[in-house]
DNA sequence: AGCAGCCCGCGACTTTAGTCACTGCAAAGC
DNA sequence: GCTTTGCAGTGACTAAAGTCGCGGGCTGCT
């Protein structure tokens, strides 16, 4: 991890929390503002430890954990550019409840706790700018819950898929074409599962007519029939 | 549900949103306040309706839950006096992302969300207050990820009867007396799972000698042998 | 070329979760 | 009193999840 320090106030007003800020008022922040650089699986803190500051995402990415004692993971969230990082700490005092990792080379804006606070007494709109991110956060974590509770891996894997498809899927004469966005391994950590399990079900789908897997490669040659899977519990 | 129209300010000022705040301040709030009553097991709201304002519980009690396709429940938080109910949607303007539901007779404080807003903004502190309050539930959703995709039915239920035994227990001859706050299948749904498992598990225990169970009395007559299946992934 | 490190497939197995159907019990209401 | 209604216990079963161990392929390094 490196510090630097740059001229901020442009980066600053693109992101989610201060956009609508005029220019003076951002540089005022960008003032108490630090740049990190992260390389990748750089720890940005680690669940429990107490919360200092603000990470504003200007390049990178980042994942939000939490691990278990067997060594097992489970992904929280995993955030871009533009984004914040566990805002919610900053406010409350209470330590990170849970970790956070650069999944590849990663600059972060920084603004103490102390700094951002004020600087939330003074920006009320702030504020509640911050209520918004985090309320689309909470809605995230309570999806995952719902997931959790009520859904198979089996369910999860598929709607992965048919988000994948709809999302960045290329459209051919043996279906639509996905490629998977990462590991077996971490994809597993998403659905809040284990690599084998992942594996398992893709080679189940491929068995039933419903996907061609090659690794990554995926073609969804049923897309139809993996969406109704989705609906009614199967 | 039935709509009254008391002067509020005193209560409102006991509510962890509010406290702080000086009577004139809590006045011009109250003022634009109204008193809602529910009866037991009456909705407040359902998951997906839009949130038009802001529910302070000044008495009784809420439960926030999803609910499946199948008809399972999860329970995300049980709220008592002085907690407010989905601050968030208010926010964010999205939509309840959960369901609410009176468990016995309930007195709502409800604030429309243009007020509540224009409040925040004029008063700083409270805005910080919501955010604090906010943390705190999503530490909670983040703890039912957490053991919903790390732990087993049976560990979460020992982790309840543990919590139980040091809070509300009394310690007797026979061991550490105690008694289920509820139904086998409120208790299920809280846990993410079905009636049969809670009632099967706490056999189990039963068998292993660690508790005396009768139907919701319950005696754990051995304390360390209980809390230490926590430990170790057990 | 050879080796190390990761990623993926897969078989065999155990454990946990969940479903269904039924019984018995006890309080509440008629 | 009887009956309805809700809660708890249980057996038998299915399905899903997770574990262990291994083999095989690809990449990149030396």
């Amino acid at each position: 991890m490196t510090i630097e320090r740059i001229d901020l106030a442009g980066v600053l007003g693109k992101t989610a929390l201060l956009s609508g800020l005029s220019q003076p008022e951002l540089q005022t922040l960008a003032a108490r503002t630090v740049r990190k650089l992260f390389s990748a699986d750089e720890l940005l803190f680690s669940e429990g430890e107490p919360c200092n500051g603000l990470h504003i995402i200007v390049r990178g990415k980042v994942r939000i954990f939490k691990t278990s004692m067997s060594g097992r993971e489970q992904v929280l969230a995993v955030n871009t550019p533009g984004e914040s990082v566990a805002e919610l700490p900053v406010f409350d005092g209470g330590p990170f409840p849970a970790s956070a990792v650069a999944t590849e080379e990663t600059e972060i804006a920084y603004v103490s706790r102390r700094d951002f606070q004020a600087y939330c007494m003074d920006h009320p709109e702030v504020a509640l700018k911050v209520l918004e991110v985090v309320g689309a956060r909470l809605r995230r974590l309570v999806g995952i819950i719902e997931e959790l509770s009520f859904t198979t891996v089996r369910q999860r894997l598929i709607a992965v898929l048919v988000k994948l498809a709809q999302g960045e899927g290329k459209a051919t004469a043996r279906g639509v074409e996905i490629q998977l966005p990462a590991s077996h391994q971490e994809l597993a950590n998403q659905l809040g599962t284990v690599r084998e399990l992942i594996s398992r079900n893709l080679m189940r789908l491929q068995a039933e007519g419903l996907l061609d897997v090659d690794a990554r490669q995926i073609v969804v040659k049923d897309m139809k029939g993996l969406s109704a899977l989705l609906e009614s519990a199967q």
